[in-house]
DNA sequence: AATTTTTTACGACAAAAGTCGTATTTTATT
DNA sequence: AATAAAATACGACTTTTGTCGTAAAAAATT
C-alpha cells in the first residue's frame, strides 16, 4: 500500500479545474471564471486560494499588481485519481464495466468508433 | 436545470456500497464488513448510519432485537451521478475520452472484447 | 432474578470546508 | 498629494464530517 492520498476537496477541485485551464492565474481570473456558474464572493474564492497556497497546492509570483498562482499538482494525474476513485467504488474495479456505463450514454462519431476499434485490434493482438 | 443534489459524503458512500450488497441489513453486519477494510469503532458506523436516517438517506425497521436498514436512494443511480461528475470534471463531458482512458488500464477478456466489438457494431447500425 | 452482552441513543470534540466582512496595503486616477 | 480602486491579509462563523465515549435500554445467559 503506497498511497492513501486525501486529494482535493470539491472547492478546491473546481478551483483547480479552472487554474489547469487558465495558468498561471490571478485570483480575479479564477473567480471570474467560476462566478459565471455560481453566485460567489471575491474574497471566498480568494481565500480558498490562499488556503490551498498554504498547504502547498498551489504556488505563486507576485506579478506586478497582483498574484499569478499556477498549481502544484498535476491535471493528468488528479484525474487519474478520480477515476480510480469511481472505478472502485461504483465499478466494484471492473473498467469493462464502467467502459460500457461509458458508451451507453456517449454518441460516439464514426470516427471515434473507427478508433475504438482500433484500439480493440491492438489489445487484442497484443494478449498471446 | 432540474437537478443540484450534494449527494452523499466519502464516509456515507461507503456505507451506503455495503449496505447495497447486503440490505436490509443492521449496524453490526455493516460495520463489520467496513471494518474489514480499516480500524474503525462499532459507535462510529452506528452514528453515521443515524446520521442517514435523520437525513432519510436510509430507512429502517426494528426486527428483534435490532434495527434493519434499507438504503433510499438507489444505487445505480447514484453511481451514474458520480459518473456524471467525473465525466463533466475530468472529462469534460467527452464520454469518449473516458472509455479511452478507461480501455487504457483494462485488462479485457477476449469475451469482454467481442462484447464491445457488438456493441459498437449496434452503434454503427443505430446511426443511419 | 442477577449478570453479562448487545444495541441504541446522545452528546462532545476536532478538523475540514465553505462563506464573508473588515481592515490593510498597493496601485491607479484625478 | 488626495482620493478612489484593486488586491491581499485576517479573522470569524457555520456546517458538515468523522470519531468516540458514556449512559441507558433491551435481550440473552447463567
Amino acid at each position: 500500500m503506497v498511497n492513501k492520498k486525501d486529494g482535493p476537496s470539491e472547492g478546491e477541485l473546481e478551483i483547480l479545474q479552472v487554474m489547469w485551464d487558465l495558468e498561471p492565474a490571478t485570483v480575479r481570473d479564477i473567480h471570474e471564471e467560476i462566478a459565471k456558474k455560481k453566485p460567489i464572493g471575491y474574497t471566498t474564492t480568494l481565500k480558498q486560494i490562499q488556503r490551498m497556497f498554504d498547504k502547498g497546492l498551489v504556488s505563486r509570483k507576485k506579478e506586478g499588481k497582483s498574484h499569478v498562482y499556477s498549481s502544484n499538482i498535476n491535471r493528468q494525474e488528479t484525474q487519474n485519481d478520480l477515476f480510480n476513485k469511481l472505478l472502485n467504488t461504483a465499478f466494484k474495479g471492473s473498467a469493462m464495466k464502467l467502459v460500457m456505463h461509458a458508451m451507453g450514454k456517449s454518441k460516439a462519431t464514426p470516427e471515434e468508433i473507427k478508433q475504438l476499434r482500433e484500439l480493440l485490434d491492438k489489445m487484442e493482438g497484443g494478449k498471446k
